[in-house]
DNA sequence: CATTTACCCTATAATATTGATGGGTTTTAT
DNA sequence: ATAAAACCCATCAATATTATAGGGTAAATG
């Protein structure tokens, strides 16, 4: 499941997807306009800006506002972003590897290669969903 | 990510199905085997033979079996009795289905229709997969 | 200079999930 | 009768998630 905190990262790109043509756009509003607490959204923000999706103004006139074209933001990417690995065991997780303790042998151990395929398909997905995919009307 | 009450089932499974010919298996011989503490083993076993997939016989020579055939296990199955939904979305969830709070509308919610296709495609795999699957090694 | 607003850090708490534990009951074989 | 083992109940511990709060700093505007 995906947790609140890429939902509302996906509500905030989208919203300023949306009104790019604005300029800055407080966090205030977009805490308001979707019930977020102010302080949570804050941090999610940063996260984004850091990983180059958005591009911030400080000061009178300042805020938020989209970097890149939704197009160009694949969903995959904002939930490993806020949600780290997609893949449903660590050992088969693009990013996020971790070898598991109890299989022995990763080659030929069969849960490896079923989930392997699932994260394969997801990934085939997500990559391609882009941002502006979910942007009609949301 | 799976979690590990999801791996230790399918662990046991595993196990049990590979004993098959050996009548009923301790619990204490399978936590032993993979290092599961014996009382949270207990519980998995439980749900599972109450989800009809193992019988347990009491007492003296006791312990648990398989009832199914492992092909006719599919992993889809365990992953949802243990993990609970496959879906990233309450949304999208066929067997735990719930509203969403924030979309207003899931008929033109893009990030619904993008999530179900994930769930589809996950779906396929872990429904064509069975237990039997992941028995080559493991 | 004063105000606004993002930025940054810490801490806390409430809640949910996950994993583990302890103690006792019932069934069964010997 | 005794011992073995599943069964059942309750609870706790550890961890992660979600959210809030407070404090301040830095930059930009007018």
């Amino acid at each position: 499941m995906l947790s609140k905190k890429t939902k509302y990262a996906l509500h905030a790109l989208t919203y300023l997807s949306k009104n790019r043509d604005k300029g800055p756009i407080l966090i205030n509003e977009i805490s308001r306009e979707y019930g977020i607490s102010h302080k949570f959204l804050e941090n999610i923000l940063l996260e984004l800006k850091k990983a180059g999706f958005l591009g911030s103004k400080k000061g009178k006139g300042g805020g938020y506002y989209m970097i890149k074209d939704p197009k160009d933001v694949p969903l995959s990417t904002v939930i490993r972003l806020l949600d780290g690995p997609i893949a449903l065991l660590p050992c088969v997780s693009l990013n996020y590897y971790e070898p598991c303790e109890e299989c022995q042998d990763q080659a030929t151990c069969g849960l490896n290669s079923v989930m392997a395929q699932v994260r394969d398909e997801t990934l085939k997905i997500l990559k391609m969903k882009s941002l502006d995919d979910i942007l009609k009307v949301e």
